[in-house]
DNA sequence: TCCTCTCCTTGCTT
DNA sequence: AAAGCAAGGAGAG
């Protein structure tokens, strides 16, 4: 069936698609072809106002897909007190790149996978893991992303075999204490951000960054800053340092405002295409008032 | 507690 | 052709 939806604000699907927050979408002749939970959607956005979506198998709903582009917001809300970076020769180019609101297990194993790999790496274990577990789709050549207890039941043998290498054994630990009930989902998504990652980082193979992916791309923690080589890069850049930890190039981002984790994503993209930025102005000295 | 180093897979790039 | 690199994590020292 046929879906146009009303996009508020730019948006480019090819930038969206490819920038390394999701890994199922593909270029398909003149649209894109992406699996959302029991569908497969195909994509376009003609004009660049409406996005026009293919949907086959099992349809989420309208609802659920304006979830997952994020179509009940202008995403550039997200850039209130990051004005500074607006500046920076490219990053207004970037603003039709559009945070997807992401399924959490399938973010959570995703980036597991993403260690020391790359986008082609993380797209080839997650399509590779679907299309050997998971559940057909009618009326399309593609599969869903596999369930906890379909991983969790996997050998680690055959997650090696395609090309999961040492992040294998974490997959598969993760996936079974999920699928044991490990992780509440919904009460991820409420808590604080910090408790939140807290609990994320007790599963094997999750770290402070993957957690706070998993928060941002899936679980509307906004706040979440992960910062990864490309971020690091960019952050030092930005704040005219050195070296810092990485919790202190966080803490730092704070200032980019409540929606730094939508800046985040602009960053990424821009530093990994377009090489080095410019440090930002310092933030004048606060006055002690009375 | 915090920092640094090493290892862990794989495949493409230089 | 050896080395570097890629949305890191874990364990040792």
């Amino acid at each position: 069936m046929r879906r146009d939806l009303r996009v508020p604000g730019p948006i480019d699907l090819e930038t969206t698609f490819t920038c390394g927050q999701a890994f199922r979408w593909r270029r398909e002749g003149a649209s894109w072809s992406g699996v959302v939970g029991g569908a497969e959607i195909r994509a376009r956005a003609p004009g660049h106002s409406t996005l026009r979506l293919e949907v086959r198998g099992e349809d989420p709903g309208r609802d659920a897909l304006i979830r997952y582009f994020r179509l009940d917001e202008d995403p550039r809300v997200h850039l209130v007190g990051a004005e500074d970076l607006l500046a920076i020769p490219g990053f207004r180019a970037l603003l039709g790149l559009r945070l997807l609101r992401q399924d959490p297990w399938e973010t959570l194993i995703s980036f597991i996978c993403s260690a020391a790999a790359n986008v082609r790496k993380i797209t080839g274990c997650v399509e590779g893991m679907s299309a050997r577990w998971g559940e057909p789709i009618p009326g399309s050549a593609r599969r869903r992303f596999p369930g906890p207890e379909r991983l969790a039941a996997a050998r680690e043998s055959d997650l090696r075999a395609l090309g999961l290498g040492f992040r294998a054994p974490y997959v598969r630990e993760t996936s079974r204490r999920v699928a044991a009930g490990a992780v509440d989902w919904n009460a991820l998504r409420h808590a604080e951000h910090g408790a939140a990652r807290e609990a994320l980082v007790a599963l094997p193979g999750v770290g402070v960054k993957v957690a706070d992916c998993v928060l941002l791309f899936a679980l509307d923690h906004l706040t979440a800053y992960p910062v990864d080589r490309w971020i690091r890069r960019a952050t030092l850049e930005l704040s005219s340092r050195r070296r810092a930890r990485d919790s202190d190039l966080a803490r730092w981002a704070e200032r980019l405002g409540p929606g730094r984790g939508y800046v985040q994503q602009l960053l990424f993209h821009l530093r990994r295409t377009g090489g080095p930025l410019p440090a930002l102005p310092r933030p004048p000295a606060r006055r002690r008032s009375a």
